[in-house]
DNA sequence: ATTTATTATGTTAGCGCTTACATAATTGAT
DNA sequence: ATCAATTATGTAAGCGCTAACATAATAAAT
């Protein structure tokens, strides 16, 4: 599910999801058994049953909604003849609401429905109920600490340190396969000749005539890329890899704008790079900077995943078809 | 908090108030920050800047929602100037939404935030992301098995076996203590009376002229109660227990009429019980069977947490106050 | 004792989503 | 080629909840 790949960024929509779920499997057993009452109207009568006669906002206060959501569905179950309303001879504001017979009925009778829906869901919740216990855990922390100052608090320290774009130093040599190395793994499989390049950058990189860059925020290596040598006025584009824990903040763009101003600086006539149709955000990424999506996969591609060739001129011209190109797939 | 207690039985509901809670943080941020969008069109936005265009059904399945959901969200934000909808050539039904320029810009300014979202939310998560993690079994888990199947499943093996009371036998002595011990330490603590009566039921209950019976469910032992002889015609009524996950289903009933039926065979003419007024769904019980709130507490009562006294009677009659008795608290 | 805050509740409008329905375009069966 | 099924989408009504307001009763301050 492509909710579950955004992890803690679609959260929420999947705890409604999940709530969705729940609140409707236990509608239909309350149906099929028929019980008479709805999932939603549970936690008031059970709150009723357990405690005797309630004021609206004690209610509210006790299951975590607002006086309102309360009063309306009280309202409703005075309806449908569960509850009774009655004002409070104490305090002339206050209403108590209580459980008719009825309404105590219905809940005696559902005693063996709840077991089975706690024993069905046991499965669900894993071992030991995890997912309740870190429900729980969860809910603990948001009290403690609101969640808003915390990631405000993050975004100032990310926003503040700026990235710096920095050219190759020895020191660095292992994020360089580190970062790469990621990527590769989690999409498709490190080659042998991503393994030569990425272990020994040196030698298959620099001293050919390319260069490296390392994007650094507060110290930390956060994203690198290579301009590979390839002819006087021919450059590759390889290995662009960011953190991604800090993807989505412009951090290749940065990269490959390095790359490009150090391709200028050569005096690079065509820079190309290979890729793959898997990696759409990159893509798009690579045509805003100006590559331009070549028809047909360059002869004698390196790698296996490459399925996509662009090409990048100085002038901002499209390259020309090459021959043989302009078949489709 | 109440819901907690429900453990599974108000799981729904927790979920969506901790929904809402992200949501309402995330919105904030996104607000503080100036970003220009909400928090639930991150969904739709992000998938269209990671995969382009996308038919409205594409969308829905994609991100768990209906078609009119985004169908309707999809209006809102063109009316933002986020979202573009074009109709889709090939297809005359399909329209296409994608991002405006306006839209993909929003989006890109956004990595930051993301960022500092993910690591703010950290924290809240656990370790090593649990409730992500457990989240994700579950979902796996109500795809895999149908929730309402497996719990109509459990609510017919429930219903079909027949709860049985029956008195002593030395075999289930145990069972005597662990169901006692149970509630005691939940509630309250083990008392020196209480630990001398569980461990040795046949010389503390049964040889004074006493009873004892157990609740058994499919040859499990789910529940217990004890009649004390005091005098002739005094009996006392405690050491009720009821395991958990039954409760609610009217075993304490059965155990309660059980033990009456037994104080009655016996000739006895006064039975009383000492209870906390904690316990709020047994004092129903009690009631409901026949039980008078007596004014004041027991002169000489046997347990520190006893600060309820009932009696019930044979004929049916409220017992008399007792001297000294009428004084409020 | 009178005024001012606070508290308890009900009411209205609105949001986000669903269900149910309507409509149009496309596909498939004959 | 024709007509029925399927598919893609939009729209209306409704549900559960909240926020914002209104109102009445009570508590606190002077």
């Amino acid at each position: 599910m492509y909710l579950s790949s955004l992890t803690e960024l679609a959260f929420g929509s999947r705890l409604k999801a999940l709530s969705d779920r729940f609140y409707a499997a236990v509608d239909e057993v309350y149906r099929s058994c028929g019980a008479g009452i709805e999932s939603r109207w549970f936690p008031v009568m059970r709150f009723l049953w357990e405690h005797g006669p309630t004021t609206v906002t004690e209610m509210a206060e006790a299951i975590g909604q607002t006086h309102s959501a309360v009063s309306q569905l009280a309202n409703k179950l005075v309806r449908a003849g569960l509850l009774l309303r009655r004002d409070d001879p104490a305090d002339g504001r206050r209403c108590l609401l209580s459980l008719t017979d009825q309404g105590a009925k219905s809940l005696e009778k559902l005693g063996p429905v709840w077991v089975a829906i706690r024993q069905g869901m046991q499965d669900s919740l894993g071992p030991q109920s995890r997912l309740l216990q870190a429900l729980h855990d969860c809910e603990q922390a948001l009290d403690a600490q609101p969640l808003v100052g915390k990631i405000l608090d993050r975004h100032a320290v990310l926003t503040q340190s700026r990235v710096e774009i920095v050219p190759f130093e020895p020191r660095l040599r292992e994020y360089f396969y580190e970062l790469n190395a990621a990527w590769l793994k989690k999409y498709f499989v490190i080659e042998p000749l991503d393994e030569q390049v990425l272990r020994d950058p040196e030698h298959r990189v620099l001293e050919p005539g390319g260069a490296i860059f390392f994007a650094m925020l507060e110290g930390e290596v956060i994203g690198t890329c290579a301009l590979l040598y390839e002819s006087a006025d021919l450059f590759e584009l390889s290995k662009m890899a960011v953190n991604e824990a800090f993807q989505g903040m412009g951090i290749g763009r940065r990269l490959l704008d390095a790359a490009i101003a150090e391709f200028h600086r050569r005096g690079g006539q065509t820079l190309f790079l290979e890729s793959s149709s898997r990696l759409t955000p990159a893509l798009h990424m690579y045509e805003r900077a100006g590559f331009v999506l070549q028809p047909a996969v360059r002869d004698g591609s390196h790698y296996q995943r490459a399925d996509v060739y662009m090409i990048y001129t100085p002038t901002g011209a499209a390259a020309p078809p090459r021959k043989g190109a302009g078949r489709k797939n």
